[in-house]
DNA sequence: TAATATAAAAAGACCGGTCGGTATAAAATA
DNA sequence: TATTTTATACCGACCGGTCTTTTTATATTA
């Protein structure tokens, strides 16, 4: 595969990001990927097999973005609870609230779409959701473990709740474009955070 | 209209609504209600015009279930803040955990897939989540007069994040059909309310 | 550097199937 | 019998995907 296959093949995880982002899975169509890219089909099948395809790596580029973006500034920061405000933060301001995406969150629209739809693909999804959660869980652990942390927390019931919240802000906002959305649940968070800290 | 049609017409609407929810808009055809209800497209469209018609009658059934079992035994509730907990315990154990829409919470599901798409739909949703807001927030104030709460509070902002934690947690309990999911939401809400508490 | 050979990339016609919706006629109900 | 309710055939548009042909890019040679 030259150079301008590779480019080619990258557009096209691009434009159908962002549709599937803001439309769904199933209610994007092989031709809105051909006009967003302006492709036809002989051009877009040389690349990927079949939709399913297509959004598979399409989830891969989502979760390159989305690292890039969430976890900037963080792993230099030697506070867990303030890692986790930072994380906090950025998916929220730099993330949502910056609509990388449009139409939200990736993965949460993908999740909600395809949950009742296709097991494996809401699998492959739901794993990113637990990696998420462990990592948060390992830095409160971490955060216990210094001291900082008020007795009987719950590590793995805090990690899973912050990512509840976070990701229920995402549809609100996207259908809202309301900005409070967002930051709200930044200070209810940090509220919550500060409540964990040992006083 | 005679009797039969009115059952027709509410037995297309409570199906319409499970597939709705498990499937989405979009990826429920008209022919998966037909399947549903064992019509064929004449019976079907003697009662809807439009399969956006359908949509707006399951919208208003799913609002009355919901009510029935969110609000159950929460008026008589004295103390606000309890009334609150016990409208976050309905709506995660007897409406998401109950499964009482397969394929999590109707609302937020179309509100995650519609919102890039009918923006019509979307925002009929949305003032559904802004009037359950507001509820909420007249109870936080009605706990405030009472002299119950801390100072310092921010009454919309506490009620929006109720709000998208308790929704946040729908596509992911949907989609993992772990009942920790809700477990831990009521828990930590819980928490977060006696936080919100004059000690 | 320019012409050429070869492989990669894209075009576009075409497939069976399904989409939401309509028109009309038949059947069931009151 | 009058009216509501349902069945069936049908519509044009679009769905995801395949196939063959043509164009374009790249590497090699002169």
């Amino acid at each position: 595969m030259g150079t301008k296959g590779i480019q080619t093949r990258h557009n096209i995880v691009k434009q159908s990001l962002q549709l599937f982002t803001l439309k769904g899975y199933f209610n994007t169509s092989i031709s809105d990927i051909l006009g967003a890219t302006g492709l036809t089909k002989g051009g877009l099948y040389g690349h990927f097999s079949s939709k399913e395809d297509i959004w598979y790596a399409v989830y891969d580029e989502a979760v390159s973005i989305w690292r890039g973006i969430v976890f900037k500034n963080v792993s230099e920061i030697a506070d867990p609870v303030r890692r986790i405000e930072q994380t906090i933060e950025n998916n929220m301001k730099n993330y949502l609230g910056a609509e990388v995406f449009e139409g939200g969150c990736f993965f949460f629209n993908m999740l909600a779409e395809l949950s009742g739809q296709s097991s494996s693909m809401s699998r492959h999804i739901l794993k990113g959701f637990v990696r998420f959660s462990r990592l948060l869980r390992l830095w409160l652990e971490e955060a216990a473990e210094k001291g900082m942390l008020k007795a009987g927390i719950d590590f793995r019931e805090a990690a899973s709740f912050i990512i509840i919240s976070v990701n229920g802000a995402a549809p609100l906002y996207a259908a809202s474009r309301d900005p409070m959305i967002w930051k709200q649940t930044i200070s209810q968070l940090r509220y919550y955070l500060t409540q964990l800290r040992k006083t």
